[in-house]
DNA sequence: CCGTCGGCTTAACACAGGTAAATGCACAGC
DNA sequence: GCTGTGCATTTACCTGTGTTAAGCCGACGG
């Protein structure tokens, strides 16, 4: 009822037109909350899961470990993400899940899933729809990793956090917190910690970007310019607009 | 009806056991057949899709460029593969899928996805399993461009390319054809061609692999060393064994 | 039969980014 | 106030990988 249970309403209603009735019924969906504090785990690497997570509040990470102990990065989960999706349907999850704020999540039973969509066709919309765009950031940070230098990858990836967040109203036109140490900036985007702090100095510099002295706020300075250096499209993420009266049709079940 | 009809039997009976009466609705599900040249085109950037194509023959590459013309080839599609799948639910697909060989594919209409599955359980759960694959095999792309060298990045990609081959019955214990070129592996690794050679030559030197003279066959000489040079987990690929009971259930919409 | 072209290979050199180590600061615990 | 811990920062140095360029080979077309 609180604006506080509305985020991934925020999110898919920019996505899609929902009636009253639809935010009823994905309000009750979500009606569970968890509360987990920084630095937990919502999803431990090996461990059987059976949960879809809707993220409410917070930043959590979806990362790798190499055996010797190099950590990859996999995707920043932000508030309105929704996680625990493939695994659900399989035993493991190979990578693990940790909450990088105090971190509020609504957890819905894997098994419940599919009874809920069916009867509420812009739910099953909803999910599909994460799914994509999981996939589509997923893939943009492949090429973020193989195919560009050390600033573009820093330009392009808080190009990409600002507009993840701002859908959610988590960002002002080109401003935004970072709750981010300059070591997990380093193991998300494959580079070393001191090359990052050397990057950030030089986008500083540029003036491209600001931080906040008391760290946990970026400033865009210059959106055009920080764009144009990760070389970012952000089309990538803009997969609004109505889907086809054909997918909402086989959606619905209807065939 | 022929051999040639069951690539994503082989590799779905490896998963889950399927009757004669799945194997029957599956054969009807892919009735459709398309033949696709080397080099060309299956999905563009930027064009709509409405199509999921089962890929019976070949392989092909899903790949983005970036505005000046560098490449990243994002996943490998090899037969018995699903893909056009996010796509087929939104509007833009944002990456390109090319033929790398000669490529047979079957393709299904999107919006008959879901009316062909509410009557097959067991097709659900191949579609729903052939993401999870996708997602987990793009994870560890992330990691390995992100966190690994180069020499253990083209060790890893090859044993990966063996396990996926042998599941659908084209790989022996060690040896497999190998359709890239040095450039493609440097575009999917993100690396020059120049290094991919190097490395490949540090390889061969080491007896790990070795290349047959007509170039299209690889052979792992050492799979214990290869898979160690790389850091292979290869569990991340076997995600086999049933799902539970509740999983079932829950796909087959019984809720 | 020759020329061209794509792909592999090698060598020489350059540089982006990694490694190691030290400093400083903010903050928590005592 | 003292000490320890975590994180940002910077300097110095090193190396893995990129760049450029050239040679080689086999396939193919005229």
């Amino acid at each position: 009822m609180s604006a506080y249970e509305e985020i991934f309403l925020t999110k898919l209603g920019s996505f899609i037109d929902l009636s009253e009735d639809d935010r009823v019924l994905m309000r009750e969906f979500v009606s569970q909350k968890l509360a987990v504090g920084e630095g937990q785990h919502l999803l431990s690497e090996g461990e059987e899961n059976q949960t879809v997570f809707f993220l409410q509040d917070g930043w959590a990470i979806r990362y790798k470990l190499l055996p010797d102990g190099r950590r990859q990065v996999i995707s920043f989960l932000l508030p309105g993400d929704i996680f625990g999706f493939k695994e659900s349907l399989f035993d493991l999850s190979n990578d693990s899940v940790q909450a990088l704020t105090d971190v509020v999540v609504h957890p819905v039973p894997a098994t419940q899933i599919a009874g809920l969509t069916d009867g509420n066709p812009n739910l099953a919309l909803a999910l599909a729809w994460a799914r994509g765009r999981e996939h589509s950031i997923l893939t943009e940070h492949v090429v973020r990793l193989g195919r560009r230098t050390a600033y573009e990858r820093v330009a392009h990836l808080l190009m990409e956090l600002l507009h993840r967040l701002q859908l959610v109203d988590l960002a002002s036109a080109r401003a935004y917190p970072l709750p981010l140490t300059q070591e997990l900036l380093a193991d998300t985007l494959g580079l070393s910690i001191v090359h990052v702090n050397r990057t950030m100095r030089k986008l500083r510099k540029d003036g491209l970007i600001s931080i906040d002295t008391d760290k946990r706020m970026i400033r865009i300075e210059d959106l055009q310019g920080l764009a144009d250096a990760g070389h970012y499209d952000e089309t990538f993420l803009d997969q609004d607009g109505e889907p086809s009266a054909d997918v909402r049709d086989a959606l619905s079940g209807d065939s």
